[in-house]
DNA sequence: TAGGATACAGACAGTCTGTATGTCAAATGA
DNA sequence: TCATTTGACATACAGACTGTCTGTATCCTA
């Protein structure tokens, strides 16, 4: 890659980080491309050069912090004896992932409203949702747990997401502990 | 009630009903209000003396699905012969009122979005996910099953939002079907 | 090294939201 | 009943914001 490649790369990523950061601050809508540009240091020629809109530098973002998340639910997952094991300790890594305010605000409150439900869940689906789905379909195959591993993914799914904006903006400094605990607990009723 | 306060009341519905109708079709943000305004028959004028600003007309909206729900989900309820039976045909009921696409869009994908989580949380409280903690309560209370019950409805909750969602954005006709025996599974395996 | 392509700057136009002012009808009170 | 006030709405306008368009400098390539 040349040195013009690299520095296009550069900005690009400005550009990404700004943007992750005013719109975990203040939202997608209340956040001005303006902003992001006076924050990345750079004019509006910069931004529309790299991506099509506003949305899709949104949509970089999401990109960003769902390999972020990947990376460490694969890592917490992998180290588990079992399927089963696996499947819980990597919902856990997702929650303790998910639960930081920037995470939840901009992948799971704004996002499906920003990008629509279709690309939001696609993506959803090449990260976290797509190891969940995995996740359950080898503790299936394992013999832990029954039922239909897609409908079981979506709704552990829906639990997750849902429940860990409720513990993060808790103002009880323990809801998370208590969300794991209760994941755990249910998680358990279901094993064969 | 004078003749000029019912007209005023009228005005209101009025654009609350093309509101709703536009949000549900093009979304939030690709709403504009002189949109509502021509579908409504009428200028800004009314608009702005009526509520705040748009994010104000949008949680009326929210309302009045809202209410909406409550009274299906509370009808399908009460018929049922204990508390546990009582929270299962209550959830069902949410499934069937949620799964239309209009209600789907505005009060899962874009009010959080929109609202903040504060306000959508408040609303939800107020309505659906109201009677969703006091019928895991009565449920827990009868002894039907185990655990906090509010992390437990988080959980529930959590669940039925995002399972109703890909449920009714899924091709598969019979998604919902399916969400609906996996959900009633997963429930009677917590049952004590 | 000439020519083209890429990366970005800066100005501009269209659109949208919210406000400020004006107007008319209904309510109120003597 | 009539004057006055209040509420409901219309209309024009200002500010802000997004996306586009043209210009320019730098880098790559033949």
């Amino acid at each position: 890659m040349g040195v013009k490649a690299q520095k296009a790369e550069a900005t690009r990523a400005m550009l990404i980080a700004a943007a992750r950061e005013l719109f975990a601050r203040d939202g997608y809508g209340a956040t001005g491309t303006e902003a992001i540009l006076a924050r990345a240091g750079m004019t509006r020629g910069a931004l529309y050069h790299h991506f099509a809109d506003k949305q899709a530098l949104f949509a970089a973002v999401c990109e960003v912090l769902h390999a972020e998340g990947e990376v460490v639910i694969e890592a917490q997952a992998d180290a588990a004896p079992d399927a089963f094991q696996a499947l819980i300790e990597g919902c856990l890594a997702f929650l303790d992932f998910m639960v930081r305010p920037e995470v939840r605000r901009i992948l799971i409150l704004e996002a499906p409203g920003v990008l629509g439900w279709d690309r939001w869940n696609e993506m959803d689906r090449r990260h976290g949702f797509g190891l969940l789905i995995a996740g359950v379909e080898e503790a299936a195959a394992e013999g832990s747990i029954a039922g239909d591993p897609q409908t079981l993914a979506v709704m552990i799914n829906g639990a997750l997401n849902y429940g860990v904006v409720w513990a993060g903006q808790s103002d009880d400094p323990k809801a998370l502990r208590q969300l794991k605990t209760g994941f755990v607990d249910l998680m358990e009723s279901l094993r064969l």
